[in-house]
Parts: C-alpha cells; structure tokens; sequence
RNA sequence: GGAGUCAGCCAGGCAAUCGCCCUUUUUAUAGAGGGAGGAAAGUCCGGGCUCCACAGGGCAAGACGCCAGGUAACUCCUGGGCGGCGUGAGCCGAUGGAAAGUGCCACAGAAAAUAUACCGCCUGUUGAGGGUAAGGGUGAAAUGGUGUGGUAAGAGCACACCGCGUAUCUGGUAACAGAUAUGGCAGGGUAAACCCCGUCUGGAGCAAGGCCAAAUAGGGGAACGUAGGUGCGCCCACACCGUUCCCGGGUAGGCCGCUGGAGGUGUACGGUGACGUACAUCCAAGAUAAAUGAUUGUCCAAGACAGAACCCGGCUUAUCGGCUGACUCACUAU
RNA sequence: UGGGGGUUCGUCUAAUGGUAGGACUGCGGACUCUGACUCCGCCAGUAGAGGUUCGAAUCCUCUACCCCCAG
C-alpha cells in the first residue's frame, strides 16, 4: 500500500534530487588559512544576489564556506535561514561531488523572502562551474 | 448586543521523502530517543559560578529612598498608606529632608525672599510727611483662604469654619488616619541643583578558569633588595614583577567547564497576596564558521515578532490572529 | 560575546536649565560690459518617545543608529 502511493505520486520532484547527497562535516570550510586560498587565487562569478568565489582542490569531494555579514542581514534569523537555503541548493546539486573550494557571499540586494529567484541564481552559478 | 478595565493562555497542526546536531545500542553509510522563545532580543539591574589576599582599613565615586512582607538577591514582586486622573471597574507616581547649610529662579513686575510699596485707600495746609496692604496690575510662583465684626482707611486686630504647626489620646505591627486642646501663622519654589540623613556596592568576567599533545624558554627552588612598576580611582596593608646560581620543556589545536537546576508538573496545607512547606512523579537543546531546514499533499482561525552560545530571577522593548475568566458604565427588551 | 563613547542646519562646530549662535554651501540682491572677489539679506537644525520642572539641546528613563576597545 505505502509504495503504491509513492509510485503514485512519482519521483523525482522539484529541487529534490532523486540520487540524493549528503552534508557531511568534512564538506564544509572552517579555517582561516582554507578561506583565505579561496580568496586570492579563486575564480569569481557575480550576479545580483550572490558572489561565488571556486577554487580547485584534489580531494574528490567539494568544500562549501559562507560569509554572511551582519551589515547585508541584520537580523539573526534571516541570517540562518539564508544559510540553510543555500547549504540546501549545494546539498541537491551535483557540484558536491566535484573537487571545489566553495565561498559564497550574499550581495546587499538579497530579499530573503523570494527564495525561488536565490534557488534560480544559485543553480546558474552552479552549472557555471560543472 | 455596545463601550471599556484587569488577569491568564496559544504562537499553525498532521502525513510522506531527502538532509543537519547530540546521546545511546551495535560496528552496519543501520536502529532508537531528543532537538530554540515568550520574549531566546536590548544588556538595564540583581545573584550563582570561576580567578585575583576567602576579599582587609580609610577617603572618593555610584545606586536607591512612604510602611510592612516575599526572595539567594535586587532598583524586582505582593499588600497597605498618601497624592493625582477617571462617572466607574481601575490606572499612574525616583513618594525621605527646604525649620542644617550653599546655589538658582530668565523676561515682566514695586518687590523673587535680609523683603518692600508702582497705581491706589485714609490722614494731612490736599505740599512735605505719616498710617496701611482691602483692591488693581506683572508673573509659572507674591507672605494663609472665605465671611462677619472692627476702623479715618485698613490689618489674624477679634471671632466662626477651613488649611497649617505643636501636644495628648484612640485605631493600626507601621506608614498613616481620626478626635480633643492649643498657637494666631511660624513664612515662596527647586533636592530628576549641590547637599544632609539612612541602606547597599572589592575587581574582572566562561574569550572566566583548568588539563593534554606539539612548538621558537615561560616556570620552580635558594640567596640579595624594598628604589620603581602592576593588582578599576587615591592613601595604607598585602602579593607579584627585579638581579645571581641551580633544576629542567610553554601561546595557534583538542578536551573539560556545558547543563540535574534557587529545575519542571500535580496534589494537600498555611497566607488577602507575592510566596512558602510536605509528598509523589519526570529529566526536557548543548552547537563551536556554529545544528531545527527543503519539497509535496491536506485541514483551519491562513500563521506576527523573531534564533539558545555559562546558568538563573526580574525590568524594558517588538509582536499577526485569536481564546478563556472576572468586573464596570450607558441604553434597549422581558 | 563582553566593555566603553557618541548623535545639534546639506557639512564642520559652539551654547551655565531661560529667544539655538558662527563658518562653509545653497538662493536672492548690490557692485561689474560680463565673471571672480567683496558687501547685504534669506532658507535650513537639537536622533525618536516619555517624564522632572513655570520652562529642557542641557537633568532622568526607554528605543533607534553610529563609532571604538578586548579577540
């Protein structure tokens, strides 16, 4: 009965990869010195809402880090959820798999309200770089 | 049904899939359990905890200020007193002292505090002078208020009532209230101006503080010395830093601190209440570039403000839409 | 996260609780054949809300924003 009505519903949907990714500790940046590589010697692409800052690594795997500051979102909570949206669009695209360094930075113009104009332009940066 | 006052509560629910953090069972990309708030916010107060002399003396500085109680503590809360606002339910108040002293009160006004006399009133030779402060006028504020007697005109000059001060008594734990007697009136305002009186405050803050590994010399012991420096401001007091000799391996990372606590819930009792006591029961976030999300379906009242970072108690500020209870006022109908 | 300071015309800056002043800028006028210089006049402000006071830029409380320090 249960797989009748996800046979039903049919797969994959929207935004939701069927051969799914994972998050895991080592796919993040924490150190300085690994935010500073990306800084000055990564590629860059701009459009209005995002900077999204590519340098290549030999490890099979990619590495997201995010710089969110205070003057672009004020309050902690769009803070967060910013955050989450993004992590969310890196999780369900295909570059995780790649060998990247990944620093995404939010432009002033960023309304966190209208999340599917983000998830459109972080898919484009996306596909910019496979 | 209308207008309002007070108190309390909720903060989208359910299902599926994919993910994140912690704990645990087992080592399997597995299972189980848990996972933001009423304000987590502002950091405005008070405490716990840790280290610095287990915290010392004096000065300075600061905070608070009716009374009684609650609390670990408070500038918080509860009840009462007093004053103000409202028809009322109720609400608001940093609410001690101006008769200890100093300062200030612009302009106007005669005069802004040792008092004094501009227009006036009365007397007087209608000149000088004298007696007055009823009336006018200025001002935010003018030396008790109203009435009667009295007088040349007036005046607490006298009387009645009110206000004020002092004493006694009664009620109340007290703040305070009331009554009686007495004084003819003590003398403006400002203490959120200095100040006086009373109470309180040592400093720094989890990036506190402790342990471990590596790493480029920090430390320990002995002797000398008390000139200088450091420990929120100053003076003491105390400790450390200083020089020589001997011994011998420290700041970037990780772990602890870290959540079982002035804890929650229920019942009973005491209390007007804040709250307290007893019993039973439960364990309910702990990250470290920082976890609660995304997509879809469905229901409704159509979802606001907003994200823990050592922990509690308060205060303040933000907040869509509602729900419950108690009470007040006016109108209508029975 | 913790500690400290500040906010006055468009800009810089002053003001003992008692009419918020000055300079630069802007606008108008005069001078000049025209412009500059110079002279005269005008506009424009106490971050917001509440309280104390007869009366707040000033005193007190709350809020908003900005800056600095520890790191």
């Amino acid at each position: 009965m249960l797989e009748g009505q996800k046979a039903e519903r049919g797969w994959p949907r929207d935004g939701v990869n069927l051969e799914h990714f994972r998050y895991q500790n080592q796919n993040r940046l924490k150190k300085p010195e690994q935010f500073r590589g990306v800084f000055n010697t990564g590629k860059r692409s701009i459009d209005s809402l995002f900077t999204v800052l590519v340098k290549q690594n030999n490890l099979g795997y990619s590495r997201l880090g995010l710089v969110v500051s205070k003057k672009k979102l004020s309050l902690a909570v769009q803070r967060n959820s910013l955050k989450r949206l993004v992590r969310e669009s890196f999780r369900n695209s295909t570059i995780i798999t790649k060998g990247y360094d990944i620093v995404v930075l939010p432009q002033k113009t960023v309304n966190i309200n209208h999340k599917s104009a983000l998830k459109n332009s972080l898919d484009s940066h996306w596909e910019k770089f496979t």
